[in-house]
DNA sequence: ATCAAGATTGATATATTATATCCTTTGAGT
DNA sequence: ACTCAAAGGATATAATATATCAATCTTGAT
């Protein structure tokens, strides 16, 4: 889990580089993900923020908002789960050409994981050898955690 | 692609033994699906079906349907992109314990691929060691294939 | 052949998710 | 203070998915 004051402040950086406001609205939504540790959709994430303060968030602002703190690669859109997860390396100088992603087909957490380049080369070879010329830079591969494995098998 | 009239018959088949009827409905759904040689979603398909024939197929039908002509081994749904499509394996007695899917982001042809078990490997591995017990069966993998990667870089 | 039971489909309502549009408000630089 | 663009509010609508109940069709037992 992230650092939720490291984070934030980072998150204020970025969006200064890019040109952007960190506005309260965006300050919220960020970190309901940061503190839900775990991929949310984003009308899962407009109720959060509705949980935690009275001041309503609309869930079209989720959406807009979600849109952006991405593209200042402070969360990753996860496609398998159409969710939203915040970038565990956003306290980190890591560099996000490749992401891979764990996620827990329970409690939806998620971990960002590294795959040995051998692996990634056999998928490639895979890939190529039935006429794929490039596989996506962002794996997503469900699973289970410890925890919900125990639980629920 | 599919041998379509082997690949129907042997549908119809897996469905009697399965105790279940293959009704004209569902013909049409597999049929469209296989023909189309590529993943498509629940109101595509229905779409399709009414574009090949007169008969007014409801996408309610077709959600009813998918679902069942999926728990007859006969197609996959694609979570990544929640879409289905035609399984390749139908007209050969290969299992479907585990499936890899590489799905082109865009013509949507999808190829059911083999991964080495050293690949596999690799990635229960990393996902061991992020704490995960076991990966999903089904990897979906996105990518391009030539032709697309041809038309779009 | 007739009937009953269950499978299949039709029809409708509703929930959920996502995008588009227009307008108002806010904030930074001049 | 003024202007312009960014940001957010509000609303409509599209697209996707699930739930429910009624009607119809099949099959098997009588």
């Amino acid at each position: 889990m992230l650092d939720y004051e490291k984070a934030m402040s980072i998150a204020e950086q970025k969006c200064l580089q890019g040109g952007i406001r960190f506005t309260e609205r965006r300050r919220q939504v960020l970190s309901v993900l940061i503190k839900a540790d775990a991929a949310l959709s984003a009308y899962e994430s407009a109720e959060q923020c509705n949980t935690d303060s009275k001041n309503k968030m609309p869930a079209m602002s989720v959406y807009r908002i979600l849109d952006l703190l991405q593209n200042q690669n402070l969360i990753h859109r996860l496609e398998i789960a159409n969710k939203y997860v915040s970038c565990s390396h956003m306290t980190c100088s890591h560099e996000h050409d490749q992401s891979q992603f764990l996620i827990c087909g329970g409690c939806r957490h998620v971990e960002e994981i590294y795959l040995s380049p051998d692996a990634v080369d056999a998928l490639q070879t895979a890939a190529s050898s039935a006429g794929f010329s490039a596989i996506s830079s962002q794996l997503e591969i469900k699973g289970w955690c410890a925890e919900c494995h125990q639980s629920n098998e």
